[in-house]
DNA sequence: ATGATGCATGGAA
DNA sequence: CTTCCATGCATCA
């Protein structure tokens, strides 16, 4: 068909339709049907054209051809036999054949929610028209008028310039150019398009090739889909002398030359497109990419997402599994993924170079991204995003969210370059849905679109709330973007801001991935749900019924493990920050308000559970005792440093082991209780157990044992540990700043200088703005005082513990000064035995809890939590060796009235030292 | 009154 | 100085 192609472009002037076969005067007008393999036009008579272009092509010259099936839905029947109607229909998971225009509607229907069944979807049912469709109801996309049995307008002039575009963004896939460069598949010449801003595109990029994948829904009888690459040679694009250079998106308005550059859609040129089919894809049904015709200039785009329906990674497995004969799966395998290397500001790029073998020139976007632009997303992560698939993962950039990204009115502000740079271009200001993927393989469409600005545009994704929430994110979290090739989806991933903070202490012994629980792709919705139940933000997501501990929780264990959110977020992170490129460039480069809402973000987040639990003394121990008002305080040379997490079980004869994992091998080796472990504990030091002193040796319990010791937990491993310490982290985070703002609520604000106004100046650490205060369900701002949400019920639950502690402590102090009364009366000061295991972990009684038991009883953690040792010379700490002297019973402090504070003090006043849960709850 | 929308402003780089 | 972008705020529904 190529080689018929190729014909059909000038030679013979006949219609190219089989059926007609009408000559063409020579100087008759080109008129273009459907686009052949080679990526020409099939050059129509004008009454074919006409067929073609009212989509009547199929029944007016095929009636009699098989592959006339009826649509599952309206039951219309679709043509899918040829070429022509290998864009009318999809072909859905359970069988059968859906027509586009039903798509369609369903996808209307639901638009944030995209259909899992059919295998593939078209780029989105023609674009949106960004004057009838108001950004107002984007995602609400009403259906189009036309005609949809088939697609040929698709083709048609009008749209050229879409598709330009949407190949030229395609085009600068590194990842998918490898693969054309590795890949054994025929190449066609495709003449076609002038470059408009797909030069734009290419400016940006030195790649020999690039490669546009485009899936498609060929036309086997339904019964085989096939994608397609597109290849673009750029030199060969630059025959037509369309300018290539000088304009890359990021620093030229692309308005300015979209508009200069577009050419006539009659005028488009020979130049090089290389289609490429898969080895798989059939023949005789090549097939354009799937690009809905639209004469608006916004075609809803998600790189290729849109066909991405899938809402889980499996499903995009098996999206890429299904196609027919190893398509993709064969020619894509794993070659493309990053490097082992972080991807952060120094390589970033050099990344990109290594993998596509080229120089760094190119790259525009990324060459031109601001650091902190610059994703940091680390190969582990990227393996985990694309899980088991063969799927390659293109990070793109990453944002930090501010207060405003971050809160209710739903606008992601995109830095321009990166928009420019990896987001399909807009000349509209109402731009157009931009489907993204979230890490667990939801899906959601935002509306991805500009608003003049100085000159200038200010790239937004609207509609980014609910994703948002889902992900439970805040200001001060970082959302990544990444592309997922070949599917060329978006993928929204992102960063807790504490996880961040620690990323940078942990680099040497770590992969780099704080995602952590994104695992693979079979994994991601638990791997997702993990890291929301870690964190006990405000969202409704926290409150749904999880099962985030599995079987496969185990089989990640050991990479979970090495970057667990305890280890990683240690207050040592925190407390000395140190250099970072994280500090340096993304976070404090830009603003001050980012910079704020960041640490504050960061801090909120360290709890003193969460801090204490890790602390140890340094490795030069002595210390001395020194006595401060009649206590005992152990006095550190050096500050603390942070500890390895472990987690407890009780054996059979009821003594207490402590476990704890190897830093190399991942082993899990038995410990005394009381064992002390630096944070990078290795067999090696295992003092205790000379025989399991190797990670040679191995592990004393196998997985399931492990499973059977903590049965309220599959997941056993210091994960499931993590997990929970997380989860007690976050909650202490989400209720000191969110929940305690709930509890002061209803009207009282915090006396603050940042207290909300009505006219808000700037949104502040401690801010209880709408914008600030990120309501559980993202519906309005307030906790009811009856309000049942997940943080209001643990707040309450938490003051109660409080005031059951304060009375108990009420109590002791008094019998203490009965005793003291006592003592005075002729008796010596007694020094109360208070040795205490120095099992800082956690202490015993933590030790016997298994990790849901501490989720469940937040009164057991709190419990514990004040008995745990701090290892600080200040005097109203307690000594690591003496944790049980309860210096708690200090009437100023415990007993210091609640006064409601700036939250902007609380990160601020206490240096490493975490602070109290005292002073957590000194807000209520 | 409230939320949505889109432009304007001004701080920061 | 320009550009970016966080967010203020006017306007509208």
């Amino acid at each position: 068909m190529a080689s018929v192609g190729a014909a059909a472009s000038k030679a013979a002037r006949i219609c190219f339709n089989s059926h007609c076969k009408e000559a063409k005067p020579e100087a008759a007008p080109v008129r273009k049907g459907w686009r052949l393999r080679s990526g020409e036009y099939a050059d129509l008579c004008d009454r074919c054209c006409g067929n073609y272009e009212q989509g009547t092509f199929c029944e007016t010259f095929h009636s009699d051809d098989a592959g006339w099936r009826n649509c599952e839905s309206c039951r219309k029947r679709v043509h899918c036999g040829c070429i022509v109607s290998n864009q009318a229909y999809l072909l859905l998971d359970a069988g059968g054949v859906e027509c586009i225009a039903c798509v369609r509607k369903a996808l209307v229907s639901a638009p944030n929610q995209m259909r899992p069944s059919p295998s593939f979807l078209p780029l989105q049912q023609a674009s949106e028209r960004p004057k009838d469709l108001p950004t107002k109801s984007w995602n609400q996309m009403s259906s189009y008028p036309g005609q949809w049995r088939q697609m040929p307008k698709i083709w048609n002039l009008s749209n050229q310039t879409e598709l330009q575009r949407r190949i030229s963004y395609e085009f600068d896939r590194p990842s998918s150019s490898e693969k054309l460069i590795s890949g054994v598949r025929p190449s066609i010449c495709v003449p076609e398009k002038k470059a408009d801003d797909l030069s734009e595109r290419m400016a940006f990029s030195s790649l020999s090739h690039h490669v546009v994948r485009d899936r498609y829904v060929n036309g086997n009888n339904g019964l085989d889909s096939v994608s397609a690459f597109n290849t673009y040679h750029q030199e060969e694009r630059n025959v037509d002398g369309t300018p290539d250079s000088g304009h890359p998106r990021g620093e030229t308005d692309p308005l300015s030359v979209r508009k200069g550059a577009m050419p006539p859609p009659s005028s488009v040129s020979s130049s090089g497109v290389n289609f490429e089919v898969y080895p798989g894809s059939s023949v005789s049904t090549p097939a354009p990419p799937v690009y809905v015709k639209d004469e608006s200039p916004s075609p809803m785009v998600g790189l290729s997402a849109p066909y991405a329906l899938s809402r889980d990674s499996n499903d995009q497995s098996r999206l890429l599994a299904n196609q027919p004969a190893g398509q993709t799966t064969q020619s894509l395998g794993k070659q493309l993924f990053l490097t082992p290397n972080n991807v952060n500001d120094s390589n970033a790029d050099s990344n990109f170079q290594m993998r596509n073998g080229r120089p760094k020139v190119d790259s525009r976007g990324r060459n031109h991204l601001l650091s902190r632009y610059c994703p940091r997303i680390t190969s582990e992560e990227l393996q985990q995003i694309s899980g088991d698939s063969n799927s390659v993962i293109t990070p793109l950039f990453e944002k930090i969210l501010s207060a405003s990204d971050a809160g209710r009115i739903g606008r992601l502000v995109l830095p321009k370059k990166c928009a420019e740079a990896y987001f399909p271009p807009i000349s509209q200001p109402e731009g157009l849905p931009l489907k993204v993927q979230d890490a667990t393989g939801k899906e959601w469409v935002f509306q991805f679109r500009f608003w003049p600005n100085n000159n200038s545009r200010m790239y937004v994704l609207e509609g980014v709330t609910p994703c948002i929430q889902s992900m439970q994110l805040l200001a001060g979290d970082i959302v990544t973007f990444s592309r997922i090739d070949p599917e060329g989806r978006l993928v929204m991933g992102f960063r807790k801001a504490s996880s961040i903070s620690t990323e940078q202490e942990n680099q040497p012994n770590r992969n780099g991935s704080s995602f952590a629980t994104l695992s693979d792709a079979n994994n991601r919705n638990n791997a997702i749900e993990t890291i929301a139940n870690t964190s006990m933000r405000p969202s409704k997501g926290a409150t749904e019924p999880k099962s985030s501990i599995n079987a496969e929780d185990q089989a990640n264990q050991s990479n979970f493990d090495k970057t667990g959110f305890i280890q990683k977020d240690g207050p040592g992170s925190k407390a000395s920050p140190g250099p970072s490129k994280r500090k340096g460039s993304a976070l404090g480069s830009k603003s001050k308000r980012l910079r704020i809402e960041n640490e504050d973000s960061i801090e909120l987040k360290l709890t003193w559970e969460e801090a204490q639990e890790l602390l140890r003394p340094s490795a030069n121990p002595p210390s001395n005792v020194v006595v401060i008002d009649g206590h005992e305080i152990e006095e550190f040379e050096e500050a603390p440093v942070i500890g390895k997490p472990t987690f407890f079980s009780t054996d059979i004869s009821g003594e207490i082991r402590q476990w704890a994992q190897c830093e190399n091998c991942s082993k899990w080796r038995k410990l005394p209780a009381d064992a002390l472990l630096p944070f990078r504990w290795t067999c090696s030091d295992n003092k205790w157990d000379q025989e399991r002193a190797s990670c040679a040796s191995p592990q004393e319990l196998s997985k399931e044992e492990f499973a059977a010791l903590l049965p309220t937990n599959n997941g056993v491993s210091k994960k499931s540990k993590t997990k929970v310490e997380n989860e007690t982290v976050e909650v202490s985070d989400g209720l000191d700043t969110l929940a305690n703002l709930a509890i002061l609520g209803e009207g009282e604000a915090l006396p603050s200088s940042s207290q909300a106004t009505t006219k808000h100046p700037r949104h502040r650490p401690g801010c209880t703005c709408i914008v600030c205060i990120q309501p559980p369900s993202g519906k309005g701002p307030k906790h009811q005082q009856t309000c049942t949400c997940n943080v209001c019920l643990t707040v309450k639950r938490r003051f109660r513990t409080l005031m059951l502690r304060r009375e108990r402590r009420q109590s002791e102090k008094e019998a203490e000064k009965k005793q003291q009364l006592i003592q005075s009366s002729g008796m010596p000061p007694q020094v109360v035995d208070q040795t205490v295991p120095a099992n800082n972990n956690n202490n015993l009684p933590s030790a016997t809890a298994t990790p849901e038991k501490l989720v469940n009883e937040d009164v057991t953690l709190e419990e514990e939590s004040e008995q745990k040792p701090v290892m600080t010379a200040v005097a109203t700490s307690l000594s690591p060796v003496k944790a049980t002297i309860d210096l708690n019973i200090q009437p100023e402090r415990e007993e210091e009235p609640s006064q409601p504070r700036d939250l902007t003090d609380i990160p601020n006043s206490r240096g490493w030292l975490p602070r109290t849960d005292t002073e957590g709850e000194a807000a209520e």
